[in-house]
DNA sequence: TGTAACGTTAGG
DNA sequence: CCTAACGTTACA
């Protein structure tokens, strides 16, 4: 019943004209603008709630200029004692339990300071943007048109809608249900708004009104903080909200239920369910449903989003949140598209960070090299004594001090772990508790600006001869592909480095480490909120805008250092410990990354002992929403075998400067990433690749699958080489992909190890591309292992034939593969008994018995 | 198209 | 009566 796109200004109501004519109880009047609104179906009406005894000279004036309305054959009924006449639709008002009601003012958005006790002239008497109500009630005065009466759903508990006064979005005619004399015609309930519908009599008349919101939206959206403006571009982005478009798109592309989400391994996006069924007349009445059960929503609204004063947020719960199962299904696509706006805001948001991030740990890292050429200077002159030193000598934790609570970090935790992180943060609109903290950091910048240029050129150089200096020594790229020079951070360093900082570059040369890599490292941290696990079904936001990375062509890269750590921790005096290197190695091992870099800040050995590789084998950066270059620094100085950046927004540059540098992976997980990303692994080669994951990548379709399959294009010397860059990947997982059998013969051809297949959500997959893969003179026939075709829907019982040439498949999941019986399965286990035992482990996935 | 303005309503 | 602010229009 909600469709998408449909949010509108507060002007709310908006009646066709179709409707228009059969609207007719009252003088309503069409204003000129409000017709070029006619294509949107919308058309402003002006109503007063009273309008008969309601007529001011400006009305009357404007009603001269203004379209009249038809006047419908049924006189114009005027009704001064009953205010709920048809077509005059009431005012709402607060409801006064909402958060957003119960808030103060915040004396700082645009209508706050407008209000006299602001200070300001009072003309725009609007409501606060943090207070608009999330759930605008109809007035205590409204009654039912029909008997009369007010609404008694507090007084029954039974049938409540029934007796619950329900506004009509299109007519305006407030009713109790009960009171309708037809009553098999089909109301549809409004769940973003507290007693509204669309009635019975408008519904079977086909009228199609759009939806009332409540108040704020007009300006909210217009408003820093705002969600609203994320779905306006939303709207005009590829008209990616309208139901037009997204109905192909929903015939392509399998979808699938909540709770099937849940039985499969993997847990692809939520994407529209496959039918969404529009109400229409002959619906029965909807079952009421509850609405606005504020504790709840406030607990999801934490829960999902931290604690948002966006006002927004819990009304898209309110949409989210269903009872009955139809909904929940018609919701999903809902509940997709609000927390991809959610998650979009909060993206901008965290890309904005980011970027800030980025720059002031870019100086961080220049300041650590200028200190790293000393120490490197230092190691000359004495390496046993850099050996032997203890960090505490050196560095006395009087003089140091701890890393959680310098400047940089407590802004890094603001940042990452504030509960009043969220879209809202952003545009200063935010009340009370906000101000301070823009504020603090603004004056921790002061002193940069008063850097002289000599100086700072003085340190640029420095900074270059350092740069130097490890390229020669560390044989290892530090600077990724120069070519494009951004002015930004070199700015940056001029006004935003803080040259007293000493304790800085103590910290910076003792831990070898970056704050991200002592703090940071994991996403649950990047992000506020820990979002990135929340909601493990919700496709996050693709990947629109793929991180600002200009600064990191110039962030340079610690590799890992390639003197041996010392086997023992020194001690003072030139002694050592007696615990050696290794042991503590294993007790490292049963620490989590989170622990690891907290150790990692104890003492200068313990940084080397922890960034160990062994330690790092996995880096899960899973749905954190920005890669920063201090991460990728992170990442290559750790050397992981596997990488997870499933739904992140990494973009090219930064995985193609990845793989390049991390010639030892074999896992690359980069799920739900975006093709101009993923298209990276076309120019770069990872020959040891075991596992690649680009299941629901956007944008990767055949093409874009040949260009990843086909021999790099890099055609530097020594890296000449016309095999498959992938040739050695064993577990492809191409999930929810709209890749065709053409696809499936590259792969065929170029992945001759291939073992473990995903197909699952692949619409294209069917029975001839089984025929394809288990084919005569194919490696995949007998390399193949494990296939996953669940929820591919053209694959018929036909493929279960195919596999049983299949010389080494131990599993085949079939699971919510619609043409695919359980007869079939239990047929495929009774032939293939002769040479394997297969068993159902569920239904319709077929695994062998060991 | 976005925003300022304002008449008028709702609640107390 | 007051204040708050909804829903609309006018205008830049």
């Amino acid at each position: 019943m909600k469709r998408e796109g449909e949010i509108e200004g507060r002007g709310g109501l908006r009646p066709t004209g179709e409707q228009q004519q059969c609207w007719s109880l009252q003088p309503c009047q069409i204003s000129p603008q409000s017709w070029t609104d006619d294509k949107k179906e919308t058309m402003a009406l002006s109503l007063s709630a009273d309008e008969e005894d309601y007529e001011s000279e400006s009305e009357q004036q404007q009603a001269a200029n203004r379209p009249k309305p038809k006047v419908g054959t049924s006189a114009a009924v005027k009704l001064p004692s009953n205010r709920s006449a048809s077509g005059a639709r009431r005012r709402r008002t607060r409801c006064r339990k909402c958060e957003a009601c119960l808030r103060t003012e915040c004396g700082e958005c645009h209508f706050c300071k407008d209000m006299k006790k602001f200070g300001g002239p009072g003309r725009m008497k609007q409501s606060c943007i943090m207070r608009q109500c999330i759930a605008p009630v109809l007035p205590h005065t409204a009654v039912c048109v029909v008997c009369g009466e007010a609404g008694k759903e507090d007084t029954l508990e039974e049938d409540r809608f029934s007796v619950m006064l329900m506004e009509c979005s299109i007519c305006n005619e407030i009713v109790h249900p009960n009171c309708l004399k037809v009553k098999d015609a089909a109301g549809v309930v409004n769940d973003e708004l507290p007693n509204c519908w669309e009635c019975p009599k408008c519904n079977y008349a086909g009228k199609s009104g759009k939806q009332k919101r409540g108040p704020g939206f007009k300006y909210a959206s217009n408003l820093p903080g705002s969600l609203l403006r994320e779905q306006k571009s939303i709207k005009e982005e590829g008209e990616s909200t309208s139901t037009a478009k997204r109905k192909p798109e929903r015939d392509e592309t399998p979808r699938y239920r909540p709770e099937e989400r849940e039985s499969l391994h993997r847990q692809p996006p939520v994407l529209s369910p496959s039918t969404l069924p529009r109400p229409r007349p002959e619906d029965n009445l909807r079952k009421k449903r509850k609405l606005f059960d504020d504790d709840e929503e406030e607990d999801f609204a934490l829960r999902k989003k931290g604690q948002s004063d966006e006002p927004l947020f819990p009304r898209l719960l309110h949409q989210i949140k269903t009872e009955d199962n139809q909904e929940e299904e018609l919701d999903v696509e809902e509940k997709d598209s609000l927390y991809r706006r959610v998650l979009e805001r909060r993206s901008h948001i965290e890309e904005r960070r980011s970027h800030i991030e980025e720059r002031r740990s870019h100086i961080e890292e220049r300041r650590g090299h200028i200190e790293e050429r000393r120490s490197h200077i230092e190691e000359r002159r004495s390496s046993i004594e850099e050996f032997g030193e203890d960090r505490n000598d050196e560095d006395p934790k009087t003089d140091l001090p701890s890393p959680l609570k310098t400047p940089l970090l407590d802004s890094d935790q603001s940042h990452c772990s504030s509960p009043q992180a969220g879209p809202s943060s952003e545009g200063g609109s935010e009340p009370q508790d906000k101000g301070p903290r823009p504020k603090a950091r603004r004056k921790r910048r002061v002193p940069h600006k008063e850097l002289s240029k000599e100086l700072s050129k003085a340190l640029n150089q420095e900074i270059q001869k350092t740069e130097d200096c490890l390229a020669n020594e560390n044989r290892q790229p530090l600077k990724v592909e120069p070519e494009s020079e951004n002015e930004e951070p070199r700015r940056g360093f001029r006004h935003g480095s803080d040259l007293g900082g000493e304790r800085l570059h103590l910290r910076t040369k003792e831990m070898n480490g970056t704050p991200w890599e002592l703090h940071h490292f994991y996403p649950s941290q990047i992000t506020p909120l820990g979002f990135n696990r929340s909601s493990p079904g919700t496709r996050p936001l693709p990947p629109l805008s793929p991180p600002k990375c200009v600064q990191m062509e110039r962030h340079v890269i610690r590799p890992p250092p390639i003197s041996p750590p010392p086997d023992r921790l020194p001690l003072v005096a030139g002694k050592t410990h007696a615990v050696q290197r290794e042991i503590w190695m294993k007790i490292f091992g049963h620490l989590t990354h989170k622990e690891l870099c907290v150790c990692m800040g104890v003492c200068k050995t313990w940084n080397r002992w922890c960034c160990d590789k062994r330690l790092w084998t996995r880096i899960d950066l899973n749905r954190c929403k920005s890669i920063t270059p201090l991460m990728l620094s992170g990442i290559i100085r750790r050397q992981p075998l596997a990488l997870d950046l499933s739904w992140t927004n990494i973009s090219k540059k930064q995985l193609s400067w990845l793989i390049n540098r991390l010639p030892g992976l074999r896992v690359l997980l980069l799920a739900g990433c975006s093709w101009m990303a993923v298209s990276a692994l076309c120019t770069s080669s990872c020959p040891l690749l075991r596992t690649l994951d680009v299941q629901w990548v956007e944008g990767l379709k055949d093409a874009q699958m040949r260009d990843l399959l086909s021999p790099p294009t890099d055609n530097r010397p020594g890296q000449l080489d016309n095999r498959c860059k992938l040739r050695n990947v064993l577990d492809l997982r191409l999930a929810g992909l709209d890749v065709t059998d053409a696809s499936l013969r590259l792969i065929i051809r170029h992945m001759p190890l291939l073992s473990k297949l995903d197909l699952s959500y692949c619409n294209h997959v069917n029975d001839q591309s089984v025929n394809l893969l288990t084919a005569a003179g194919t490696t995949t026939r007998d390399s193949l292992t494990e296939v996953n075709l669940s929820v591919c829907n053209r694959v018929t019982d036909h493929s279960l034939t195919f596999f049983k040439r299949c010389g080494s498949i131990c599993q085949i999941d079939l699971r919510y593969c619609k043409q695919v019986t359980k007869t079939a399965c239990e047929q495929f286990i009774a032939e293939m008994s002769v040479s394997v035992q297969f068993g159902l482990k569920e239904e319709k996935l077929l695994q062998k018995l060991s």
